[in-house]
RNA sequence: GCGAAAGUGGCGAAAUUGGCAGACGCACCAGACUUAGGAUCUGGCGGGGCAACCCGUGGGGGUUCGAGUCCCCCCUUUCGCACCA
């Protein structure tokens, strides 16, 4: 920034004047790139300008937090939109009187700057912090609220060794745990992926890209331990959307039924199923394993015809999974998602339905030759293994019930399995209903002493006979799986293990952290981790037994570092200690978090995770990281999210120079509610730049007027009245805006209303039609009105009616309830429900005074002759209805 | 397939509880001021009709004095889930 613009040009030679004559054109004109830069430097020159008070404050606490950004080296329109709504809240609590925490970071490590590496040959940190520097300079033109002392960028070794310090509570607490495991591949990150980030069997980040399975030695955290409390907690979580808690409910998967084992005929193995329908089981007449299962295994090893045909049934299911992949190779590149926040990472468009096939693949089984007892009734039941039974659910085997199971059925019907039917209608006399009956609202029939129970009591009742007997029990089960975290990559946190050839896995000592990311480091195609090949980050020492240990390569999902990140701003210098537990404790939860819809599980279900361990460490006290969520929609243009293969990329960087940074901002709150999708045409932008410009040069014409004036809303003058009149009734409206449903476009609508009617009094108002100290009241608030959404333009206006104390930490202004009451009101008239006129009557106007008026309409009178009224409907304040004949 | 949200002028959108449909803005049209206008200002702007008036919120039914709003059926779009036993 140019050192020279860091004070203001005094009032009067603010802006170049334009060379004609003519009366309007050589009023003062608003330049908007000139007037923000001034300011810019101004604000640049008080660095603790949007700093929060410290946890001892005793003004109320509001911590308003944007999802922080993927340093991607470019800003678009989605970020500006993220942030412009973040801002204005920010700004509009700070007038509250709030004590604002209002921060920004970066989540700079990841895939991308691999990729750039290899691309440009330059190292990842490198890319990642010039990238940083980069958006940082845009956030800055876009004058927002943030306080840069608290900055905080992931890739950092000050952040990411407390990354390994909690992995370390974690692992010293059984919450990270290492096991081999089928783990999700992505062939093009050339890493493991967690669950969540698999998206109907593709990559999250390469959507054309089929995930593979592979046999690994992996580190989990133990997010299942959590399942029931993350599911309990989003009932209580009602500042969040519900969709996004629909998403993780759904997630979260919970399911809760029975297992019952069955002995296999012949031999003292069980096997145990689960079912969520017990009641059924005297309807089972197979028993179907995933082909995987240990049990099918065991069978094809005594079997080579067995082995054979289950080989086929297994390769069979991973065809299928690749036909699915037909037809969907048009979906096209990335998702830079145009919504901010973690973006770069982030893909959209998932649901091509060309896609996704494969999860309703044909029903494939093959007979093991083996039959298993059902324990209820001792009847034998062969053993089948199938490819619609998946091996990391419930116990990776059913009991089969054809007569009360979609899939069971279509299964038996192929087959030529028996199909018994245990479960009836309850209302005897009915038809019997077709199978298969998968209602729970039936009455047991040919189910030994069940039998006549209704299904949900035969259901407790089995349950609890199968406990009784010892060969069941009741059981829940989760979708939710532990989170894997290693990663074959090597820009992310490295995981502070090591393997001692006498001791085995050993932790890495907190005195040793961090466990530094080399530097130097060659990022080549080839597969595994980088870190792998360099023995200087290998060779270690073993803390235990002083022999030498092998470091271990792989890296944290970068979803690790965005767990927790939010707490750190509280204290982010602190060395110490991942945060100050006393600051956490005054700032937490979060009041506000925005951010795009796209984390509703990864992120979102993470941190909840995070946040619970965290107190379980007994670091904090709240349950929930933030207490409300708001989910923005996209910035897409004509009709297509903004991405870079379509080349509709809308940058700040061209928007600026043509309409200034208030203008740019102030369109994307105006051109659509927050939370629905934005489509950005550039003529809107120009257009509320028309409007600032009208605000601009009306408060330039009537500023000097009321230099010194005192305030008052006292009502001197008859002008005044209506314009007071609209002055409250938009500051009402903006308020409970605000307050409410943060239909931001309506609110700026409502103050374009104000300013249409101010400009129209214009020459009553330069006539001195209104007194001084209204004509200030008027002024400052229409000023202050602004502030939150066009910060560059309200802070000079606010300067040039004469104020002397900054704008960003005024009061917000109060409406008054009196002053914005109208004293007559319109009301329609209609006759049969059709509006024939409109008569203007006194607010409080009664009933019959309504139809007195309504009636004396010449309107009215016409439509109503000849005709008989049979009813008059009056609503006093909305309006009169005539029925007639 | 199951679930949710949405569908309003040429465009983005308003209409908080059933009560004047289309606020506000864009685009467009006409005019003023101009040597000029990607500036500014004034007016117009859902469709039909000279008009009175009629029609109009995805389609069809219904409730009501009155429906964009409530109910039923259907269509379309978006999102979520999708062999979870």
């Amino acid at each position: 920034m140019d050192s020279t613009q860091a004070s203001p040009r005094p009032a009067g030679s603010a802006a170049p004047t334009d060379t004609n004559t003519d009366s309007i054109n050589t009023e003062v004109r608003y330049h908007p790139a000139e007037l923000e830069a001034r300011w810019q430097a101004r604000w640049a020159a008080q660095p603790d300008l949007y700093a929060a008070e410290p946890a001892t404050s005793s003004k109320p606490k509001y911590y308003v937090l944007e999802m922080l950004p993927y340093p991607s080296g470019q800003l678009h329109m989605g970020h500006v939109r993220n942030y412009a709504i973040g801002d204005a809240l920010a700004r509009y609590m700070w007038m509250q009187g709030y004590n604002v925490l209002h921060p920004m970071g970066w989540d700079a490590f990841g895939l991308p700057a691999e990729n750039a590496a290899l691309k440009n040959n330059t190292p990842p940190r490198e890319w990642t912090l010039r990238n940083i520097a980069q958006m940082r300079v845009q956030m800055e033109q876009l004058g927002l609220s943030y306080d840069w002392a608290t900055e905080l960028t992931t890739c950092l070794p000050d952040y990411y060794r407390w990354n390994q310090w909690f992995f370390l509570r974690m692992y010293e607490r059984g919450l990270a745990y290492r096991k081999q495991s089928k783990v999700n591949w992505c062939p093009d990150c050339r890493t493991v992926l967690a669950n969540e980030q698999v998206i109907n069997g593709y990559c999250w980040r390469h959507e054309d890209t089929l995930v593979e399975q592979r046999e690994l030695e992996q580190w989990f955290l133990r997010t299942s331990q959590y399942a029931q409390e993350l599911l309990d907690g989003l009932d209580k979580l009602d500042g969040w959307p519900e969709r996004v808690r629909t998403m993780q409910r759904n997630w979260i998967g919970r399911s809760a039924g029975a297992t019952v084992a069955f002995t296999v005929e012949g031999s003292d193995d069980t096997v145990k199923v689960f079912t969520t329908r017990i009641d059924t089981i005297f309807g089972a007449t197979s028993l179907q394993l995933a082909p995987e299962h240990p049990l099918i295994r065991a069978f094809a090893d005594q079997d080579a015809e067995l082995a054979q045909r289950v080989a086929a049934l297994l390769a069979e299911q991973s065809s299928a999974r690749e036909a699915g992949d037909v037809g969907g190779g048009a979906a096209g590149g990335f998702g830079n998602d145009a919504r901010g926040g973690f973006n770069d990472d982030a893909r959209g468009g998932f649901n091509d339905d060309a896609r996704g096939g494969f999860n309703d693949i044909d029903k494939h089984g093959v007979f093991t030759g083996h039959y298993a007892i059902n324990p209820f009734n001792q009847e034998r039941v062969p053993v089948w293994a199938a490819n619609y039974v998946l091996l990391d659910y419930g116990t990776g085997a059913i009991m089969s019930v054809p007569a009360h199971d979609e899939r069971d059925f279509e299964f038996a019907t192929k087959y030529g399995l028996p199909i018994q039917q245990v479960v009836r209608e309850p209302n005897a006399g009915e038809t019997p209903a077709a199978l298969p009956f998968v209602a729970e609202d039936g009455l047991l029939v040919d189910s030994g002493e069940w039998t006549g129970q209704g299904c949900e009591q035969a259901q407790r009742a089995m349950t609890l006979f199968a406990k009784q007997h010892g060969f069941g029990e009741a059981t829940v089960t989760f979708r939710l799986k532990d989170w894997g975290v290693s990663r074959q990559r090597y820009w992310g946190t490295p995981i502070p293990m090591l393997y001692c050839a006498k001791d085995g896995i050993v932790p890495v000592p907190d005195e040793q952290l961090p466990v530094l990311l080399p530097e130097q480091v060659e990022i080549t195609q080839e597969g595994g981790s980088p870190l792998a090949r360099m023995p200087e980050f290998v060779n270690a020492v073993c803390p235990r037994c002083g022999g030498p240990a092998r470091r271990e390569t792989d890296t944290m999902d970068t979803f690790v570092d965005s767990s927790w990140y939010f707490y750190r701003y509280t204290s982010a210098k602190d060395a110490t200690a991942p945060f100050d537990t006393a600051a956490v404790a005054y700032w937490f939860p979060i009041d506000q978090y925005i951010g795009g819809v796209e984390h509703a599980i990864l992120h979102l279900i993470y941190s909840r995770f995070w946040t619970r361990v965290m107190r379980d460490l007994g670091m904090i006290k709240n349950d929930e990281p933030a207490a409300r969520l708001f989910t923005q929609g996209m910035v897409i243009k004509n009709g297509a999210k903004m991405s870079k293969s379509k080349g509709n990329v809308v940058s700040p960087d061209e928007m600026i120079p043509r309409y200034g940074v208030d203008s740019a901002r102030l369109y994307s709150l105006f051109a659509a509610p927050p939370d629905r999708d934005l489509d950005w045409q550039e003529d809107g932008v120009a257009g509320v730049s028309r409007f600032l410009s009208r605000v601009y040069r009306f408060v330039m014409r009537h500023a000097e007027r009321v230099h010194d004036a005192p305030l008052a809303d006292a009502v001197a003058s008859a002008a005044a009245v209506p314009l007071l009149r609209k002055l409250h009734q938009t500051l009402r409206k903006i308020t409970q805006d605000f307050g409410g449903r943060w239909h931001f476009n309506t609110s700026i609508a409502a103050i374009m209303e104000l300013v249409n009617q101010l400009t129209a009094a214009d020459a009553e108002i330069a006539a001195g039609a209104i007194p001084p100290a209204t004509l200030a009241r008027i002024l400052q608030t229409l000023v202050l009105m602004l502030a939150p959404f066009a910060p560059h333009l309200s802070a000079e206006l606010w300067e040039r009616l004469g104020k002397t104390d900054s704008i960003l930490r005024h009061p917000w202004p109060k409406f008054d309830e009196a002053l914005a009451r109208e004293d007559a009101i319109e009301i329609p008239v209609q006759v049969n429900g059709k509006l024939r006129s409109v008569i203007r009557v006194a607010l409080d106007a009664s009933r019959d005074d309504l139809e007195a008026a309504a009636r004396a309409d010449e309107k009215v009178q016409a439509a109503l002759k000849g005709k008989t009224v049979v009813k008059v409907v009056i609503v006093p304040g909305k309006l009169v209805n005539f029925v007639v004949r």
